[in-house]
DNA sequence: GTGTTGAGTTTGATTGATCAAATGAAATCG
DNA sequence: CGATTTCATTTGATCAATCAAACTCAACAC
């Protein structure tokens, strides 16, 4: 149907129609917001003049809404399909990840190409594999069939104070450099960590992962973490991060 | 480098010019034999105006010699890419009916795709996951790093004679329809079968795969197998079609 | 209000892969 | 040998995705 460059325009649409513009904006979220064309063609690295071909051409395609001079959102039919090719990726990450033991700081790239390519019967496959995860390598949701779920009760590190336990639900940042600091230190979904002490002066924080040493970090790099406190900590049903790693089933012998 | 289009040309150029022309026609087969500008747009399906446009653009960029109106044939770059293409294609094939539990009579499908995008690292992950496998689910050798394995001395079904005992090591055809007939028959790479009977007055003859009952087929479609009869059976060493299934390593904890 | 600026749109060209139709060369047949 | 058939090449066009550069708004400045 869509060609892979549409697949990537709607991917990304979607991306920054539910991106928090502002650290708690506040104003409503879940319901795409507007896009305006050099945000696109920013985030797409294509000429503003490209967007507009192609964002008028998604438009005939009925896949998105398109208003001159003003911005684009997707349709309901370009939000299923972008849905979809984000669900393709996170599982196929979480793939790479777990199955074929591929450093995480890697494996987004990888799928950024796989995702275009995988059938539905293999993309079941995988799911069926993965054990039916609801959350890829760096905690990212992963949509299923109905929908992306529901964003759960997560905050922001560097929103902390000092003294606050917490796990790691999720790392906004895809970037092999940010992936590998981020290993390295433990600070991985799922970690326990503590925030040992703020320093609003120097805009920094230091975080201290269990069995890891403690950790300085900027806040801006703070930022780049959802977690999950005490409190808020009550509703993780909707959010296990990742299969338990009982990677098998024997292959049927046939079929 | 080259683009996926000029990767599929490569493929079939290579396995045109290693296709067995006439059954026993024994003239220098393991050096590319030459290929026509016809057999290439034909099994590409596209018009012979495209083919001359590619094959010229293949050989400005040094992946093929041609002469005009006489035909064309790998280089020693070209060669090389080709079973690059094809180690990808085959190893995504095994893992995809190994691992994934894919019916062998899509799988040939799916890795056409699949063979494109697939990185140096995910192959090596693959390799190392199905043990380093010397043929693909069809029984077609994996060609290595070095290059493609030594034809290994196999016969053709269709030129046995009655009472015959052998083993089916590969598999010729990979349609759809052609191998959900052969699995639904027994006909599989490694399974034992017997030469019943020979009726030449039919072109037919009768085969019976141990544990199936006996098939006939047409000397058109015992000519799609090859197989390993005692005689040739101690020259097993380069051709240990199919990895154990045994298709787990714990992936190790994190990276 | 005329000018400047910044964001967005148009236009014309390019690239890679393809086709259809016209043309050309080679081989075979009578 | 000349005619016909087959195979291959050329030519001109198209389609998707892109860029560079020119143009057009709308808003703000003074």
């Amino acid at each position: 149907m869509a060609s892979r460059t549409i697949e990537n325009y709607l991917k990304q649409l979607w991306l920054l129609e539910h991106a928090v513009r502002k650290p708690t904006s506040g104003a409503g979220r879940s319901t795409g917001n507007f896009v305006t064309m050099g945000q696109l063609s920013e985030s797409m690295g294509v000429t503003p003049g490209t967007t507009t071909t192609m964002v008028k051409a998604m438009a005939d395609a009925g896949l998105a809404r398109y208003t001159p001079r003003a911005g684009v959102r997707l349709t309901r039919a370009g939000e299923k399909l972008a849905l979809h090719v984000l669900r393709r990726h996170r599982l196929v990450e979480l793939f790479l990840v777990e199955i074929l033991a591929i450093d995480w700081a890697h494996a987004h790239e990888e799928a950024e190409e796989l995702e275009h390519v995988i059938s539905d019967t293999v993309l079941l496959a995988i799911d069926r594999l993965l054990g039916h995860p609801s959350a890829d390598p760096h905690g990212d949701p992963i949509p299923s069939e109905a929908g992306m779920p529901e964003i759960q009760n997560a905050s922001n590190l560097a929103e902390m104070k000092g003294g606050t336990e917490a796990v790691i639900v999720r790392i906004m940042d895809q970037s092999r450099e940010f992936l590998t600091f981020a290993r390295q230190n433990g600070l991985v979904p799922r970690a326990a960590i503590t925030i040992a002490h703020i320093n609003p002066g120097a805009g920094a924080m230091l975080v201290h992962p269990r069995g890891h040493s403690p950790v300085s970090v900027s806040l801006a790099v703070a930022a780049k973490f959802m977690i999950s406190t005490k409190s808020t900590e009550e509703s993780k049903t909707a959010h296990r991060p990742v299969a338990k790693r009982r990677a098998h089933r024997k292959p049927s012998p046939d079929a």
